[in-house]
RNA sequence: GGUCCGGUAGCUCAGCUGGAUAGAGCAACAGCCUUCUAAGCUGUAGGCCCUUGGUUCGAAUCCAAGCCGGAUCACCA
C-alpha cells in the first residue's frame, strides 16, 4: 500500500497526462460530426450521453431529441447520420451503432477498453496538477467535551474531500480550528475547580477530553439544579436571587405565566423564566467571572485554561489518530479573535461598518436581503463571527489560497453566508474563495444529540464498538487462519473503520441522516466491508498467480469482462464529479458498482482455470485493474483496503 | 412570519444540468459452496416518485401553489 501511495503521489506531481475518457472522446467526436454533417457548432459538454440500458446493444447512447429541435430534423434521422459518420470516420473507436427511438446506441471498440486496461493496470491515474491551492477546514471542535457521532461525519467528509481534491490535481491544506475560548470553556474549568479535587488524566486514567467533558456536563447539571430552585422562588414571587434590573420584566413574565391558559404558552413563558434563573445562578456568575479573568490575562486562570486545553487536545489527537485523520495546520480561536477585532475596527474607520449609541459595531446587510449583524458587543468583546473574520484573513495570508472550504453543519448556513458577505464588503481578498461545504446533522431517532442532556453518541465509543463488531463477524466466519494477533487487530480496525466511514459517507452530505444506535451498522450489501471483501478476494486470486504478459488487444471481450473494465474506466469521471460537487457519496456509489460488477464477474467466470491462456492473462489483468481501482477509491474515502479478510 | 433544505419500495438511500420499461442495499421469499474467500452470486416479490396545476414531443427531474418535516433569522457558539 505504501509503495502504491508513493506511485500515486509521483503521478500527481509529474504526470501531465490530459485525461481523455471514452465518454469525453465520444462527446468531442459527436460534436465534430455535427459540425461536419450539419455545420452545427455545439460544445461537446452540451451533448447528452447516457450509459446504454442493459437491454439494448451498445455501450453509450447519444440522446438526439434536443438536437432535433436545433436542426429541425427528426431525432432518428440525426441519430443515423451521426452514427454513420462516427463509425465511418472513427472506426478505431466505434464499432457499431443502433438507433432506437431517438437514442443512438454506440458500441465502443473493445480495443479502447483493452488499452485502458493496459495503461492503468499498475496505478490508477489521478488528474494532472492544477496549481490551485485549497484549504479545507473541518472538525473544528470545542475544547470542552469529547468528539461525538456528529463530528465523525464532519471529520470523514473533510478528510475524504481533501483526498478527492488532491486527486483532482489541487494542492490541499487540511486545517482544524479549535474553539478553545469562551464561556463554554469556562464552564468546564469552573466545575473542575469546584469539584475536581485536582483530578488529571494521569491521576484518574481517563482520556483528557472525556475528563473535561465530564466537568462540563457536571456544570450544566449543577447549574440546572440551582436554576430550578430559583425558578420555583420566582414563581412564588420571590425575586431576591436575580439581578435588580431584571426584576420588573421577570415579574411580568410570572404574571403572564399564571394567567396563561394553554399548556404550550405556559411552557414558553416558563422557558423564559428558567433562562433568567439560569443566568442568575452562582454557577453562571462564576463562569462569567472566569471568562472576564481570562480576557484580563489573569495568570492562574490562563494556567488552568492551558492545562485543561492540553488534556483535551491530547485526547482529540488520540481520537484523530484512531480515525486515521491528521491536519496540516491548527488554528486556535484564542489566537485569532483579536485579529478579527482589529479588522472590524478598521472597518468602522472605513465607514463600511457603523457603531450604535452603546458603542456596539454592526454591519447593515439589509440591501442583500439579510439583517443588520452585530460584530462587536457594546463592551468591546468579540462575538463568534468576529474571530471567523480574523481566521479567514489569517488563512489567506498564511497560504495565498485560491479557495477556502469550511466543512460545517447546515445549521450554520446563514452564518457562513454572512461571513462571506462581510468579508466582501470589507474588501478582504480572502472573501471570494470562501465556500461552505454544508452537511446535514446526524440525528438520533429521538431527535438531535445534545451534550448537555447526555444524549450524545460518543465518537470513541462508536469506533470501539465498530471494531468489536468487526472482530465478532470475522471470528464467526473463521477465515483468518495464520493471522498474528497484531494482524488481527489491524484487520478488525480496518473493517470496523471501513464500515463506519462508508456508512457516513455514502449518503449525500447535504441530507440530514438518522442514526439508530440500536440497529448495528451493516456489513453486507452497500457497505464498506462488502467493498473491502471484493478487494480481498481479488487479492487472493492474484496471490496465486500474476502475470506481466501483455494482453492481446484483439481478443474478444465477454460481457462480464467488458463491464468491469468499462466501469473502471469511469473512475476519472467519478472523482471529477465528486470534486465538482464536493460530495464523496458519488465516489461511494461508484466504487460499490465496481465491486458489485467484479463479484459478478468472479462468480460467472473462472480466472485461474480460464478456457485459454489468453483469457487467463486477460482476466488476471482485469482483476488487477479492478483491485487497484477499488483500493484507490477506498483510499480517497479514507478507508483501508485489506488484502485478506 | 421571512429565507433556506428535504419528502422516491416496509426501512435506509441513488437517480434531479428534462429522455428508453424509476434503480441499489437491508428486511421477505426461492435457488447456488467436492471448482480462484458464501462478508458472495442468481432470481421472485415489493412504487398515485407528498398533492394539485403549468411548461414540453416527453416531467421523479423544470415552474407555481399547497401539505408535511427540518434548519435558521441572538450583544449564544
Amino acid at each position: 500500500m505504501i509503495y502504491l501511495w508513493n506511485v500515486w503521489v509521483g503521478m500527481y506531481y509529474f504526470c501531465q497526462i490530459i485525461m481523455n475518457t471514452i465518454l469525453q472522446q465520444l462527446k468531442e467526436d459527436a460534436a465534430a460530426s455535427l459540425q461536419t454533417i450539419y455545420s452545427l457548432t455545439i460544445a461537446p459538454t452540451e451533448i447528452l450521453i447516457n450509459e446504454t440500458k442493459p437491454d439494448f446493444a451498445g455501450d453509450y447512447s447519444i440522446v438526439t431529441f434536443a438536437l432535433s429541435k436545433q436542426l429541425s430534423l427528426k431525432p432518428d434521422a440525426i441519430a443515423h447520420a451521426i452514427g454513420e459518420h462516427l463509425v465511418a470516420n472513427y472506426s478505431e473507436k466505434y464499432a457499431a451503432f443502433d438507433v432506437i427511438q431517438g437514442f443512438l446506441n454506440i458500441t465502443i471498440q473493445p480495443v479502447l477498453f483493452l488499452n485502458y486496461l493496459q495503461e492503468n493496470i499498475n496505478a490508477i491515474q489521478y488528474l494532472p496538477s492544477t496549481g490551485k491551492k485549497i484549504m479545507i477546514e473541518f472538525s473544528s471542535p470545542n475544547t470542552n467535551k469529547p468528539l461525538h457521532f456528529g463530528h465523525l461525519r464532519n471529520n470523514f467528509l473533510g478528510d475524504s474531500l481533501s483526498r478527492i481534491l488532491a486527486a483532482n490535481g489541487h494542492t490541499v491544506i487540511k486545517s482544524n480550528l479549535l474553539n478553545d475560548r469562551g464561556i463554554h470553556i469556562c464552564k468546564s474549568m469552573y466545575a473542575w475547580q469546584a469539584f475536581g479535587n485536582g483530578e488529571t488524566p494521569t491521576s484518574s486514567g481517563k482520556k483528557g477530553d472525556h475528563l473535561v467533558g465530564y466537568y462540563y456536563v457536571l456544570f450544566e447539571n449543577k447549574m440546572k439544579e440551582e436554576a430550578a430552585a430559583i425558578t420555583e422562588e420566582l414563581l412564588q414571587n420571590n425575586f431576591s436571587k436575580i439581578n435588580e434590573s431584571q426584576i420588573n420584566a421577570t415579574e411580568k413574565l410570572v404574571i403572564a405565566y399564571n394567567n396563561a391558559a394553554e399548556a404550550n404558552k405556559k411552557k414558553d413563558i416558563k422557558d423564559k423564566i428558567v433562562d433568567i434563573a439560569k443566568a442568575n445562578t452562582n454557577y453562571m456568575q462564576g463562569a462569567r467571572e472566569m471568562l472576564l479573568k481570562w480576557e484580563e490575562n489573569d495568570a492562574d486562570t490562563i494556567a488552568l485554561w492551558q492545562e485543561m486545553n492540553s488534556w483535551v487536545i491530547t485526547g482529540f489527537e488520540n481520537t484523530y489518530s484512531k480515525l486515521g485523520i491528521h491536519f496540516d495546520k491548527y488554528y486556535k480561536e484564542s489566537e485569532t479573535y483579536l485579529l478579527g477585532k482589529k479588522i472590524v475596527l478598521a472597518g468602522v474607520d472605513n465607514g463600511v461598518l457603523f457603531k450604535k449609541e452603546n458603542n456596539s459595531v454592526w454591519i447593515d446587510l439589509t440591501a442583500d436581503g439579510l439583517d443588520e449583524k452585530l460584530l462587536l458587543r457594546g463592551d468591546g468583546t468579540s462575538v463568534y463571527i468576529t474571530q471567523d473574520i480574523g481566521t479567514a484573513q489569517l488563512k489567506y495570508n498564511d497560504y495565498q489560497l485560491d479557495q477556502s472550504l469550511y466543512v460545517i453543519a447546515d445549521e450554520q448556513n446563514y452564518h457562513m453566508q454572512v461571513l462571506k458577505l462581510i468579508l466582501q464588503k470589507l474588501g478582504e481578498p480572502c472573501a471570494e474563495g470562501i465556500q461552505h461545504v454544508s452537511y446535514g446533522l446526524v440525528e438520533l431517532p429521538s431527535g438531535r444529540m445534545k451534550t448537555r442532556e447526555g444524549t450524545v453518541v460518543d465518537a470513541d465509543d462508536t469506533m470501539d464498538e465498530m471494531i468489536a463488531i468487526a472482530a465478532k463477524h470475522t471470528n464467526e466466519l473463521g477465515k483468518t487462519e495464520g493471522f498474528t494477533t497484531d494482524e488481527l487487530d489491524t484487520l478488525y480496525n480496518t473493517i470496523g473503520q471501513g464500515a463506519l466511514k462508508f456508512f457516513l459517507l455514502r449518503v449525500d452530505a447535504k441530507k440530514k441522516m438518522i442514526f439508530n444506535p440500536e440497529e448495528s451498522i451493516d456489513f453486507h450489501g452497500f457497505t464498506g466491508p462488502f467493498i473491502q471483501y471484493a478487494h480481498a478476494r481479488t487479492c487472493a486470486i492474484l496471490r496465486k498467480e500474476n502475470t506481466n504478459k501483455n494482453v492481446d488487444v484483439t481478443i474478444e471481450l465477454l460481457k462480464a469482462e467488458k463491464q468491469v473494465i468499462k466501469l473502471c474506466e469511469q473512475f476519472t469521471q467519478s472523482i471529477m464529479q465528486s470534486a465538482a460537487e464536493l460530495n464523496p457519496s458519488i465516489l461511494c456509489n461508484y466504487v460499490f458498482s465496481v465491486a458489485k460488477q467484479l463479484n459478478s464477474f468472479l462468480a460467472e467466470l473462472k480466472v485461474l482455470t480460464a478456457e485459454t491462456e489468453e483469457k487467463k492473462i486477460l482476466r488476471l489483468q482485469i482483476c488487477e485493474l479492478a483491485k487497484n481501482t477499488i483500493a484507490t477509491c477506498l483510499q480517497l474515502l479514507g478507508i483501508q483496503a485489506p488484502e485478506k479478510m
